[in-house]
DNA sequence: CCTTGTTTTTCATTCAGTGAAAAGGGAACA
DNA sequence: TGTTCCCTTTTCACTGAATGAAAAACAAGG
């Protein structure tokens, strides 16, 4: 029997532009129709339909080369979702305050399954370790902002952290269950979390939830590339920031999106159609 | 003759399914399925059919209400775009190290025909004037960073903006084409844009252009909202900063996407395939 | 010049997509 | 509690939008 060496592709239009979309990635930015046809099993002539489709709605582009880039459209998207919208939004002022203040630099991030996802990422040096891209997942267990997150979260998170052993990254990563526990009891009790060296070799850093009431919303984190100076001199206006976050967070629970700019009122709920 | 109340939909099940995600805006960022019926003209269980490819696509999600949002991949593809992969990522270091040293809001913006588009805003204050939302597009002739552009466009486009009267948005909008053309050989002169409450009262700002070689990429403006204290004095770490952002933009010119940690070596390009 | 790899166009075939209609919620109100 | 209204979800017979093979048109090397 001979396998094909791609998926079948799917049948239907849309998940077959969808499955286009898809191709690209930060490691394959900018791609070709005969490169899209082939990792996507479909027929040229039918990738260059596609394409032709996506790129008169901006969702593609094409480079200076001839090449397929994800357009602009896909960029003003990107901001009415509510990972821009309402968490990065209602983060921002704080995290650059954080960073004002710490001058180091700052990571913001939430909780997606078993991982830590990076929402923003502020820091004024050139040049940064690419895990925390944004848009990056990160395991919970062997940073700052994970075992923040984890501290706080429902135990069914832990346990599901806990069903496959704790990958080691650095001789540091916390790989006990046991003393990983102990560790995330101590976290609950001081309000934050502190990392060196679990994660990346060199960097260390301290981390604090963002709750909204018994729910972990997000983390906060300052993160130090060179182990100089002692982050937890920084506690106190770290878990300010955390605080402030997850009150603006209330503030907006339960509505579909955020008040544009706050009429102050009511809930401006109720029938928001499309067309006035 | 009866006038259909809606555009009819488009024949192609693609150029359907992105009509509906062309619904989301920043007005409308949540939405139902009947309401999106009746905004696009498509017949409900249209709609539903393929909001249901998107959600598996997670292009789209349900809010806790029912309504339908953009969803998570929207966010994550936005960052594989140019505009945040290239300059949003290339410029972000110099804009908070802009903000450290000044304190003031800091703005990023590109020409995009004859308007300007935010690309990035970093404020510390936690509500401020919804004109520079990121994404925004705002009209070049009147605020500091779409006169810094346009100082440096290509005559083309200044002869775009000026073929249309300039519309005055508060009483000291620039609206004499003369004088116009006249302030900007000032700010080609000293290699920056100010301007005080042309857009929108009460704010001022100050801003300098982007260039990679003749041509303007971007610009980076300095706002304060409340007219306190005199822009001026930063400018030139505010030209510092434009002319960092230029070099990072100079060296990845011609790259179809930036090289992610920068190998050093040549053109890392040629056939990146996208399954290695 | 020919070779090899692309992108684009064409067109007869067919199956994925359609939408009307009916069924299944669920919230509001009397 | 029953009634009304509007929403979502399912069903299904029909049909034209989508398909992909093949050919044409282009581009880059050698």
């Amino acid at each position: 029997m001979t396998e094909p060496l791609v998926a079948p592709p799917p049948k239907s239009v849309v998940a077959r532009a969808l499955l286009i979309l898809g191709q690209f990635s930060v490691a394959t930015p900018a791609l070709t129709i005969s490169e899209l046809s082939r990792s996507t099993g479909l027929a040229v002539a039918t990738v260059f339909r596609l394409l032709g489709e996506l790129e008169a709605g901006q969702y593609v582009e094409r480079s200076p080369r001839g090449r397929y880039r994800l357009g602009k459209r896909l960029w003003e998207m990107g901001l009415l979702t509510p990972l821009h919208a309402r968490l990065r939004e209602s983060a921002l002022p704080f995290l650059l305050n954080l960073q004002y203040k710490s001058g180091e630099t700052v990571q913001f991030a939430i909780p997606d399954g078993a991982a830590a996802l990076y929402i923003e990422k502020l820091t004024n040096e050139e040049s940064v370790p690419q895990q925390s891209r944004i848009g990056a997942r990160i395991p919970l267990h062997a940073t700052g902002l994970g075992k923040a997150m984890l501290a706080f979260s429902k135990p069914e998170v832990l346990d599901e952290v806990l069903a496959q052993p704790l990958k080691p990254y650095t001789p540091n990563t916390l790989v006990d269950p046991d003393s990983f526990r102990q560790e995330l009891h101590q976290i609950r009790d001081r309000g934050y979390a502190t990392s060196s060296e679990e994660y990346v070799p060199g960097s260390m850093s301290i981390a604090a939830p963002v709750m909204v009431g018994e729910s972990v919303q997000a983390a906060v984190a300052l993160v130090n590339y060179r182990l100089e100076g002692d982050l937890e001199r920084f506690s106190e206006p770290l878990l300010h920031a955390a605080e402030g976050i997850g009150r603006r967070l209330r503030d907006m629970e339960g509505l579909d999106f955020p008040s544009l700019h706050a009429p102050e009122n009511g809930i401006p709920e109720g029938n928001a159609t499309a067309q006035g």
